[in-house]
DNA sequence: GGGGACTTACTGAGCGTTCACTAAACAACG
DNA sequence: CGTTGTTTAGTGAACGCTCAGTAAGTCCCC
């Protein structure tokens, strides 16, 4: 374990980068398990109280409904994803080129790193209208402030596609896309998926130095990079 | 515009651009519209029997189980993609560039075009893992029809990615995602977000001319063009 | 009259949710 | 300190309903 260092204001501005175990309700940690291994419908109330190890009043005593679960861990994720986003497009500033590259990068890390959760997205087919009218008002804000940025690229002459809004949201797919296949125990550590997907992404938008040499021209500063060992 | 040579075997060659009506069995088409609106778990085999307008039993006198429902549509969807986008690149013939570009072109077409089959693959994970496993090895058979071309066009010179499994996997889940948004309402044919996926694909891979004038070099035939009125 | 394409009528299991009730912890006060 | 009132976090049992699936009978056409 890492000693951290101690500060009484904890280090703002690499705040989105940073990724503790997570830490969820026993009742949200074990439902957001359980509707990612058989779905939403494919959960029983039973199925999720097993898990947690109490009998099913309990879960009504906590959360109001099977419905309040999911609706509750979609928001929560939605909302941690925005924020970590407009955190990195705060800290890379107004350049297009940094501000692009440390959104994607952000959005790629908490796919990795919060992959059980990104993965319910899947899920909000099984909201109830009202709420998945609030989570697609959050999803689509997010779509904006990438699109606001590859505009602005655009116009500077340093992304060249001629279809913005089509590259975004294919951005966005693929990034979501991260969440799917992405494993704690393979090859590549989360860091290095997003990464590579700001590669990826700089392609799709086009950046014309995005396969030559330093393509994330802001070099970032890591304390004590983690390494996997497999 | 150029003259199509009048052949009287009914364009063999074209044979994956061209999309009639979806013809299932009422029993296939019902079940898979909604199996799409509430996914599988949350469609009850009473829904799909009241949809087709016959009681429960005629379904089981006509398929095993839902989950053979299921497993039929999505296997009959991947093997007709699979075959679209064979049949693709050997039209386009060895060259990496108009390989890749069709072989792209023929898989969104089919997400376009075959939206409601496409749709169900988000219902892998209700697949028993014996129909998985056949599922998923069609995938992957795809996935590396895509890799081998996309590594002959940097072998070649032409794509420049350094990580073209990663490009490849982000290209097919980009075109995948089309089946998730695309709607036959929109503004956009299905032969234009097919042309415009060419075109972020080419960027995604690499291919450096994606967005300098012609993206595609290979001009296609059409025989009467359909435009959209609105 | 024989078989294909259904129907009616039903089963046991499981669903989300709610009921009435309680053990344990805590705060306030005489 | 000991009692009382209240809150928190549960319990076991059961509600009404729906689930996937089936046994047996019926219609109708070749």
């Amino acid at each position: 374990m890492s000693t951290e260092p101690s500060q009484a204001v904890a280090a703002p501005a690499q705040r989105w980068r940073s990724y503790g175990p997570l830490t969820l309700h026993p009742i949200l940690q074990h439902a957001m398990e359980a509707f990612n291994e058989h779905g939403y419908h494919g959960t029983s109330v039973r199925e999720i109280a097993g898990r947690v190890g109490v009998t099913v009043p309990a879960l009504y005593y906590h959360y109001e409904n099977k419905q309040a679960l999911l609706s509750t861990l979609l928001e929560t994720s939605m909302r941690d994803v925005l924020d970590r986003c407009r955190a990195a497009a705060e800290e890379a500033g107004d350049d297009p080129l940094p501000r692009f590259s440390g959104m994607v990068e952000s959005i790629v890390l908490y796919m990795a790193h919060r992959k059980g959760l990104a993965f319910l997205d899947t899920e909000i087919r099984s909201l109830e209208p009202a709420n998945r009218a609030r989570y697609v008002a959050l999803r689509d804000y997010l779509e904006h402030m990438l699109l606001d940025t590859v505009q602005a690229g655009i116009r500077q002459g340093t992304f060249t596609t001629p279809i913005p809004a089509d590259a975004v949201r294919a951005v966005l797919i693929m990034c979501q896309g991260v969440a799917n296949w992405y494993r704690e125990s393979g090859s590549l550590t989360a860091e290095e998926v997003a990464e590579r997907h700001v590669l990826l992404s700089l392609g799709t938008v086009g950046y014309r130095g995005a396969f030559s040499g330093e393509a994330v021209p802001a070099p970032r500063p890591r304390g004590a990079t983690r390494r996997r060992q497999a």
